[in-house]
DNA sequence: ATTAACTTACTGTCGAGAAAGTAAGCTTTG
DNA sequence: CAAAGCTTACTTTCTCGACAGTAAGTTAAT
């Protein structure tokens, strides 16, 4: 039952090695035009065959494209030893790392951000695979708030909420700006920046917004 | 041969408001299926006419598309006395306050995250809208930071420039997540926390994240 | 000789925009 | 004030171009 998410019962290496060309052409070309826009020629062209011949490989244009987002979120981690993103507060410096990381690679980042604002209009094929996605990379940063928390004596639930998903919200806010005008917003630091002053937020909670208002 | 952007010589005020009903459509269609999928007939069957009729008053899907976002915006500071966004630290409550707006009205906030995102692809028509947008707010929030940080003795252009992008962004990252799943994000709790903490992190600077972590 | 990896050729669908017509309203002039 | 002439607000209909997916044939490796 399992759809075999690639390298299954794959008998020719020439053909995996195509599979995997034209998940990179494919994300290429949606971070360059967005899902919809990029059409199977464009995709086919670049690694010089026909669009029936991409077709033949991954039997849909939805399948491909779901098979992109895997692909670039396992290429996440492929560098990491343990294959997976790290637990506890080390996780916040991996989230760093990452934004450092996704300052050389606007290609991928284009995809994601691309690909992500898609998925909220109806029916997109790629919904439930951010939902999914987000659901668990906030799930992580609560576990690694759960672990700083204890260590620091700090117990404010909704807090931890809040933070988590604001953390994961700069990051992709961040990209956005820095994918419209690059000269003009430092990712890697900013993204450290915010992310240092969210986790600082929780542990050490400043005075309200209305403080410093002068009326 | 100005463009007449809208309400200039337009005599007949029956046409003013459908003009205005037809970008309402649009603003739904557009956020409920993104400016590429949402189509001139969709929009013109939810006013019931062709969807010729829509291009007899835009002239072409381009511009109604731009229309539409100068609308959205011009409709956020409606409410405002001045017509204006609040200078100074009073930005930051304003901000806060259209976080709390935003919970309300999902549509709009829609089109804007699928748009906004939608535009860092190819030669998309509205790309230089969303590029003047962000350059046009982060000086405004950076202005904001340069009263507060003169009333609080705090001096570091870096860091006002990392915190004005990050503001930004948190707001339009956490908008993602909750239009993914509105149950599991609390959009305007979290933006408040989020600004809080971004502005008290500029003034009140923290310990460095490694400070955290164990090993 | 069979199967994988394609290609060529075709189909169906859909969407933007142009063209041309129509019905109603305004405006000008005597 | 009324008819001619012009303008606005559409509709119907058509064209043109994309694009996804299919089917059937071709080549080459095992």
């Amino acid at each position: 039952m399992v759809t075999t998410t690639s390298s299954a019962v794959k008998s020719r290496p020439e053909t995996e090695r195509k599979r995997t060309e034209i998940l990179k052409a494919a994300i290429e070309i949606f971070g360059a035009k967005g899902s919809t826009n990029g059409t199977l020629a464009d995709i086919a062209e670049q690694v010089g065959m026909t669009h029936a011949g991409v077709l033949h490989h991954f039997g849909s244009k939805q399948k491909l494209l779901l098979e992109v987002l895997a692909y670039r979120d396992q290429s996440d981690v492929a560098e990491l030893a343990e294959q997976h993103i790290p637990n506890g507060p080390a996780l916040f410096a991996h989230l760093v790392r990452t934004a450092f990381a996704n300052a050389l690679r606007p290609g991928i980042v284009q995809v994601y951000t691309v690909l992500s604002a898609e998925s909220v209009t109806d029916r997109h094929p790629a919904r439930s695979f951010f939902e999914d996605r987000y659901t668990v990379l906030r799930r992580e940063v609560v576990a690694a708030f759960g672990e700083l928390c204890a260590q620091e004596g700090v117990t404010d639930t909704d807090t931890i909420g809040h933070a988590s998903a604001s953390i994961l919200a700069v990051m992709d806010g961040l990209q956005l700006q820095w994918l419209l005008d690059p000269s003009a917003v430092e990712l890697a630091e900013a993204s450290e920046f915010a992310i240092q002053a969210i986790v600082n937020g929780v542990l050490r909670p400043g005075p309200r917004i209305g403080t410093y208002v002068a009326d």
